[in-house]
DNA sequence: GTTAGTTATAGGTTATTATCTATGGGCTGA
DNA sequence: TCAGCCCATAGATAATAACCTATAACTAAC
């Protein structure tokens, strides 16, 4: 048989003719006429090559094929519909992936919101790549993700971003540091002690020393490491001030000691960025709706700034 | 989604452009140009209402949506194999339906074709229907069945009719019947004895009673039975003489006496009937053509009579 | 910076499909 | 026997599907 001369419509007709067993009541309940029909089922057959039903005794009677085709086509329009409802809830926001890639530091932010979200929308697959901010601006660049999380405003052409949460950032010192029982602390002082740094790109770093320029200061000595857990713990081991976003400072004790600097308050904030040049995912849309009503809720409130509104979701 | 504006080519299309991961690759596959494929694709994305491939960096990604359509369509495709496999087995005789309507007597001759076709055609359904002349004529007339087997040729609009075994009929009489041990006995001596006969449509004594007429005879004397087996059983129990088929007659004694009459031989012929104004049932055809090429081998090949030429099989 | 490869869009042609109305013929049951 | 069902067929039309060519725009590689 030559499916190409066949349409689901077609199929659609066939199947009343086979449940109804009458070519008129098929022709009623799909407001067509009858001669309708019958052509429909005539086509049918001569795509099939084979009879489907024969008229006997003023009745009509489904053959072998017709009968066997009828299962088939349950089948197909079973598959059909099970790609609906999939789509439904595709839609909704209920199926889908929302990738989602974000600079190191929101590795202590995110999750606090991914875990409510994904227990409350099981079948969302969330795949997440966390990189530094050189390379989440290239997977942006390249359009590889359908969420992006910075801490530092990317002024990029086909994007959007909101902020959502104010970030930070403080000096760490070793509990033996001389600076580390001072009441207070200036910047300038600061700078003359050996700095522990993350990689130039970094955003906490290029405010860091933003700060720095901005006031003329200059670091004597600084060491670049790969990530915010080994700055915490080189500080604990007393190899020098760490800069930190405060949302990746442990709670409690840790064998180091949080400076107050009396004229430096250094903070950026967090953004959700998509592209503007692509229609957004709905799993993606899902989950930025889900955020802009419970950052409150699942953040600490103290720093939330939630201007996710800007988005337009919804 | 709307499957109305979906067609298989449609779907064809669109499974190449996931397999080749592009639209060019497909275009030359499939011997369309390029725009026709990407139009395509597009058509289909607006009938799902939902994009199924997206182009990044220079590559075509298929979207959720668009796997799972391709999985669905892989399931669609499946069915519609599946269903031309059936097709192929069907046309090929090797698969359906042959529903064979005969008259009583034929029971006894049918069994011996329908055992050996069946083992070579396991998958043929074979229905047999049995009932006296009147009614198998009547299904004929309703054209309930693919096949009649006659005994008498029924001269009918719409029938073709294919003689393909003889049909001898026999005198019997009790063993303790005066006629019994008589070398030659004449018709007209027969006569004079209480007869054990079908009813009247039946093609035996339709046959029987033509002959009587012709030479001008009366019976005086006749039972009517409903059975073959129900006149075997009288015969032997010294009920009457019988007047029955060759091919119902058990080999060996059985309490009765076959007479040789010298004045009259009677014999009709075994018949396949089809009708005409039908398309035959693949599966008859097949069991028909079995027929042609194995009488001799499955039935008595003294009685054979193979005519089954005039059906124009093949 | 030119070439070669990709996809997208515009515009047009042709074949097919999905319908319709009108009509004819066959049964059935009053 | 005739009305009232059924289905089949013929003939017509409007929509659309399935293609094409030409062209534009982008990117990667030479």
């Amino acid at each position: 048989m030559d499916l190409r001369h066949i349409s689901f419509r077609l199929l659609e007709v066939f199947m009343s003719v086979v449940k109804t067993g009458s070519i008129s009541e098929t022709a009623r309940r799909l407001h067509l006429t009858q001669p309708t029909v019958s052509l429909q089922i005539k086509r049918l057959q001569e795509a099939v090559d084979e009879p489907l039903v024969i008229m006997q005794q003023q009745k009509l009677h489904v053959t072998e094929a017709g009968h066997e085709l009828f299962r088939t086509c349950q089948r197909v329009f079973g598959h059909f519909d099970d790609y609906n409802d999939f789509l439904a809830e595709l839609k909704g926001g209920e199926r889908g992936r929302c990738k989602i890639a974000m600079v190191n530091t929101a590795q202590y932010i995110l999750p606090k919101l991914l875990g409510p979200y994904s227990n409350l929308h099981p079948h969302v697959e969330l795949p997440l790549e966390i990189g530094n901010r050189a390379e989440v601006l290239a997977r942006f660049e390249r359009g590889e993700d359908d969420i992006y999380v910075f801490s530092h405003p990317p002024s990029l052409e086909h994007a959007k971003a909101a902020r959502f949460l104010q970030n930070p950032l403080e000096f760490i010192v070793p509990t033996d540091h001389p600076l580390a029982n001072q009441q207070h602390v200036e910047l300038s002082e600061l700078v003359k002690y050996r700095f522990l740094l993350r990689e130039p790109g970094s955003a906490t770093r290029m405010l860091f020393e933003s700060e720095l320029q901005r006031r003329g200061l200059v670091l004597s000595n600084s060491v670049q490491m790969a990530s915010n857990e080994a700055i915490r713990v080189a500080v604990s081991s007393g190899m020098g001030i760490g800069v930190l976003s405060r949302h990746v400072l442990p709670i409690g004790d840790h064998g180091f000691k949080v400076l107050t600097v009396s004229d430096a308050s250094l903070a950026s904030h967090w953004y959700f960025v998509i592209r503007t040049d692509r229609h957004i995912a709905h799993a993606a849309r899902s989950f930025l709706q889900f955020a802009e009503y419970n950052l409150e809720r699942y953040l600490d409130a103290h720093w939330v700034r939630n201007e996710l509104y800007v988005l337009n979701l919804s």
